[in-house]
DNA sequence: GTAACTGCAAAATATTTGCATCCTT
DNA sequence: AAGGATGCAAATATTTTGCAGTTAC
């Protein structure tokens, strides 16, 4: 079971609520909110849990957080690389200006703004500067 | 009073509380956030004044929002136009795919991205790739 | 004078914390 | 068996709504 593997890949303790949280994350298209998760009916998890596993889950890497201007906070699946030549998502990337090396941020997704009006976006990208982990310690 | 002449300008009426908040932000180096007005102890303005003045300022397209992980709302005052060769803040660019001209977003900040621990950001770009206001009619 | 804005009260919603119990390892 | 995860209760915090009094135009 995929969702097994992911949380002892994290190191996470697998658990009713965590598998079945990360299963609706793997059935979902797109990003869950907490509400989201929690009206799902289908499943019976305590509101609290909720709170917990999603923390649990972005402190883990499982998933990121993508950030709204309606106060909510929506989850994504973090993916695990950036496969050549093809993207899945539009995502960040990360240039070091020490080594020079741009990563592919792929489980950093680029969070939407809001566009004056009569400007109309196709592609959005977004390039971060800064130094990487291997250039610093 | 600069504050006055920007509610007159938006068809807003001018009144203590919207002069007090606006003054805030003219104050203000960088965005805030509702708590933050609320929190500045100088003033005096109800909750829910602060709630409403907000979304009103939005929807008369004074201040801006700027979307955050942590279940709060950013708001910035939108500039008027991109001041030649002086850069107030970070902000998103527009490149037009049709006539190819470059806009200065100057009203929309480049929103705060979580990166994977190990990337330090320096500085961020942002930039939007579509039609522009001129090429569609 | 009228329409719009404000403050207060209260409702509704969202988030956090503590603790006892249960489950995973 | 031990540590961690869960559910419940309750405390906080945040946001929304209604209404009566006040202010701007």
């Amino acid at each position: 079971m995929q969702q097994e593997a992911v949380l002892k890949k994290a190191g996470l303790s697998v658990t009713e609520s965590r598998k079945t949280i990360l299963e609706l994350f793997f059935a979902s298209e797109g990003a869950l909110a907490h509400a989201d998760i929690e009206k799902h009916s289908s499943i019976n998890i305590d509101r609290v849990t909720v709170y917990r596993t999603l923390q649990t889950f972005v402190e883990s890497g499982i998933i990121h957080q993508i950030p709204t201007t309606d106060n909510t906070i929506l989850y994504a699946l973090c993916k695990d690389s950036c496969e050549a030549g093809h993207h899945h998502d539009e995502h960040v990337h990360f240039i070091c200006v020490s080594c020079n090396k741009t990563n592919c941020l792929d489980d950093v997704m680029v969070p939407m703004v809001k566009l004056p009006k009569g400007f109309l976006p196709i592609q959005t990208a977004m390039i971060v500067k800064g130094t990487c982990i291997d250039c610093r310690n």
